[in-house]
RNA sequence: GCCGGCAUGUCGGAAUGGCAGACGAGGCAGACUCAAAAUCUGUUGGCGGCAACGUCGUGUGGGUUCAAGUCCCACUGCCGGCACCA
């Protein structure tokens, strides 16, 4: 072996280190790139190779973007409140703080050993003070602006954790954290009105660079529907019912109205209710069915009638009447629908087994059968009959009911308000006090940060109180605004908070005045490519790209978006191809691997594995291969010889440096390095390398595998780092070949191939190809009815 | 049900509509070795053939084209996300 990794890996991590030399320059004249990764949360496992591939991608364009002379940030800091430290502290004893501290330590030691080129002077850690006291902030100017706001309401509750979950940490009726199955519970919480900014979040990804998957997913998850608001009467009470559709077009099909069981009218009117009874006893039923159990049964429609209430369709006076049902729910829409059993699934299964009428009013379907969707010509509706466009029957639908005043354009959103709370210890604390003269007050922006007061006990009470709420010293102090005795909100922020801002406290890190300072904010923003999992497409990057938006409309950032560019690496799986998991045995941890072969070894090797955005199982022999070929590498400096290159080997060179400069670009790692390695055996295959291009070479390749191409750099007698050497210029002209060996096809079919000089003319190629033994062979006693020639790349002759 | 993606040797994967299988792994054969590992050399899609070469071949069926893994239509199978969203 050429180099003993171990030693020439700890020896250029500590030069780097020492030197600063991937130290982030403020204001500097060159231009900037913010290349960000998602930073981790520092567990009691320690690092995964999946941390290592998903910041393999940004270090490699980093590392490249510095050798092209760019003023790089690339920062790395750690996402440190949350559940996993807190139930460990509840298991073990220990507080929070020394956990996260130890694993924090841990993780950083990791990273330092894969060679990673963060900036380390700029590292943040969301559960210090300086940290979370501006965490605290943007909540507080949320509070100012009524973006946040106290609710008691519906929320996401898992029974096992103890906590209220947003919708985002509750997808599929799952707890995020536990798996377990969460439950509905009416409970007073904090919100953030995220759903003010739906519109801006989807417009806005017209302004970045995301792949087209990532920005469906998150169009989908805010889910924009338009339609229409339409108020129906109801016999007997002095209020209207108003329900949210997207066809009022069918309105005329409408034969019976269904509201949520939690809907508020039913408590309001109960003396009007002649079956109180029954409905009682179906909220009950309601209530303890799991989210399971409701999508199981979709097909199995149930539902009480309203006895006593009717309905007035407003469009044509008629009767009609009302149920309660949990297909419809209360928090989307009004929590009310007009139902039209002839063109909803949904509303006909429910009319078949409640015996209820079915009118058709699109022509096309079967009704008889099954509700129709499709379009078709109206019918059965006065004056929308023979409309056959849905945009156009839909649009004079609307004029008619604003004309009536019963109804007019509505907007829906599936994204609900963000449940921005949690009845948990290790979080920050929600800055708000509750005064009984002056309801919830604001702790005044001097006396941030809102300390997380110690304690000794962290299990949360049994009904979901907050470990704090114990906490007589905390919880009871001076209300702000009048000086009166009041109490301090107790729930702490949830998971997601220090996230969604953390890339902006990496441009200012140690700033006591403001979040980051203006000028600064300016000059790096906005993080020009920002590389995570796909997990948090509909999380994480949700509520951050919000949180801009809001520091923007407020001044703070000059920016509305805060990536431009978005990518996610892909699964690596475990050897057999399945998820790596402990309980599966089949976890690889990358300190074995740089333990046993190197950190360029790893390093090469994950962005080697495969398509970067893949799945991609794991292979110790594919492992192996990558530490071949660096050891290869390696040994090219046993063969030097004089200078100056060959014409050849400068042509490969060249075609290289192409290729891997483009790759690095387009994601394409795994070519890049392929690329490398087609280099690296023409080396070999010609015996030597000249001085000057193995420098070439092993800059080429110094994103990937930095240590052993220090190294070498220093052997070769490089100036400084090769880490800062400048990144190789391509050359057209030395890429150039003098000739091509193309393909020739008679009817398709490749016969033979043949060489001709670069860019010859049709005649002179077509000459060539038809001299060519097979190609005669092939044509035989044909005769030529068409010759097609594609410069440089295929001659193709159509026989007859 | 809706949205998105994928399908290529033994495996991971390459291929701006132009020589399918680059590169790596694995296999086979050989060199070195007392031996193994490591390293090095050759070889490696199927079928036929001593060979030259022929022939078939990118999930399935059709289509467009001089030419299709690539484009279009229909289907099948997997993966991810959402889901009684009115």
């Amino acid at each position: 072996m050429k180099h003993n990794f171990k030693r020439i890996e700890s020896k250029w991590q500590a030069k780097w280190e020492e030197e600063k030399i991937f130290r982030a320059v403020d204001g500097s004249d060159k231009p900037k790139f913010y290349g960000l990764v998602e930073f981790p949360y520092p567990s009691g496992a320690g690092m995964h190779v999946g941390h290592i591939k998903a910041y393999s991608s940004i270090e490699v364009v980093s590392r490249k973007r510095r050798m092209e002379g760019y003023n790089v940030l690339f920062p790395i800091g750690f996402d440190a409140f949350g559940l996993p430290a807190e139930n460990y502290a509840i298991k073990t004893g220990n507080h929070p703080r020394v956990i996260t501290d130890k694993n924090i330590e841990r993780f950083s030691e990791q990273m330092r050993s894969v060679g990673f080129s963060f900036d380390w002077e700029r590292v943040i850690d969301t559960t210090q003070e300086d940290y979370y006291k501006w965490t605290q902030w943007i909540f507080l100017k949320m509070f100012e602006k009524g973006l946040a706001f106290r609710d008691k309401a519906w929320v996401n509750y898992c029974p096992s954790c103890k906590v209220v979950l947003s919708n985002e940490d509750s997808q599929g009726g799952k707890c995020d954290i536990c798996h377990s199955d969460v439950v509905q519970k009416s409970k007073d919480v904090w919100y953030l009105r995220i759903t003010q900014y739906a519109d801006k979040l989807l417009e806005g990804l017209d302004l970045v660079d995301y792949p087209e998957n990532i920005k469906q997913q998150q169009m989908n998850w805010i889910g924009k529907s338009t339609g229409a608001l339409v108020d129906f009467g109801v016999e007997g009470i002095d209020e209207k019912l108003q329900v949210y559709t997207t066809r009022p077009d069918t309105l005329f099909g409408v034969t019976f109205m269904v509201i949520a069981p939690e809907h508020p009218m039913i408590d309001k009117y109960a003396d009007k209710i002649r079956n109180m009874d029954a409905i009682k006893a179906y909220r009950q039923e309601c209530n303890k069915k799991t989210e399971f159990e409701r999508t199981q049964l979709v097909k199995d429609k149930t539902g009480v009638k309203l006895e006593g209430l009717m309905g007035i369709n407003p469009i044509n006076g008629k009767q009609i009447p009302i149920f309660i049902a949990d297909y419809v729910m209360m928090g989307y829409g009004t929590g009310a629908i007009m139902a039209v059993p002839a063109h909803d699934q949904r509303d006909y299964d429910f009319a078949k087994a409640f015996g209820a009428d079915i009118i058709e009013v699109i022509k096309g379907g079967n009704i008889d059968e099954e509700a129709y969707t499709g379009d078709g010509e109206m019918v059965n509706s006065g004056f929308l009959n023979g409309f056959t466009n849905k945009k156009d029957s839909i649009k004079r639908m609307i004029e008619e009911i604003e004309k009536m005043g019963v109804g007019k354009a509505g907007v829906q959103y599936k994204m609900k308000d963000w449940a921005f709370t949690r009845q948990r210890y290790w979080g920050e604390p929600i800055p708000i006090v509750h005064c009984e003269y002056c309801g919830d007050v604001a702790v005044p922006y001097e006396e941030l940060p809102l300390r997380l007061p110690q304690v000794e006990n962290f299990v949360p009470g049994s009904e979901g109180e907050s470990p704090l709420a114990k906490i007589d010293s905390y919880v009871n102090c001076k209300c702000p605004k009048c000086g009166r005795d009041a109490k301090r909100e107790t729930d702490t922020m949830p998971q997601w908070a220090g996230s969604s801002w953390y890339f902006l406290r990496y441009i200012d890190p140690k700033n006591d005045d403001f979040l980051a300072a203006e000028e600064k904010l300016n000059y790096w923003m906005p993080v020009d490519w920002y590389n995570g999992g796909m997990e948090h497409v509909t999380r994480h990057m949700i509520y951050s790209r919000f949180w801009h938006h809001f520091l923007y409309d407020i001044g703070v950032v000059n920016t509305p978006e805060p990536y431009a560019k978005r990518s996610a690496q892909g699964l690596i799986l475990g050897p057999d191809g399945d998820k790596m998991s402990k309980s599966k045995g089949n976890v690889i941890d990358p300190l074995d691997i740089v333990n046993e072969f190197g950190a360029d070894t790893l390093r090469t090797y994950v962005l080697f594995m495969g398509d970067y955005g893949a799945a991609t199982p794991w292979n110790d022999s594919s492992v192996r291969g990558c530490k071949r070929f660096l050891e290869r590498v390696a040994a090219l400096t046993e063969k030097l010889s004089d200078g100056p290159a060959s014409a050849e080997l400068e042509n490969k060179l060249h075609k290289t440096i192409k290729k891997v400069t483009s790759d690095i670009e387009d994601m394409k790692f795994n070519t890049a390095i392929a690329s490398m390695m087609t280099l690296l055996n023409d080396i070999y295959a010609m015996g030597s390398i000249d001085k000057e291009s193995l420098k070439i070479f092993i800059k080429l390749l110094c994103p990937f595998a930095p240590h052993v191409c220090e190294e070498m750099w220093e052997e070769l007698g490089g100036e400084g780092f090769i880490s800062l050497a400048a990144w190789p210029q391509f050359d057209p002209a030395k890429a150039v070949d003098a000739t091509k060996e193309i393909g020739v096809q008679v009817n398709g079919k490749l016969k033979s191939t043949i060489v001709i000089p670069t860019d010859a003319d049709k005649d002179q190629v077509l000459a060539i190809a038809k001299a060519n033994d097979l190609v005669i062979r092939a044509i035989g006693e044909k005769n030529i009815v068409k010759e097609i020639y594609v410069p440089n790349k295929i001659v193709n002759f159509v026989v007859k």
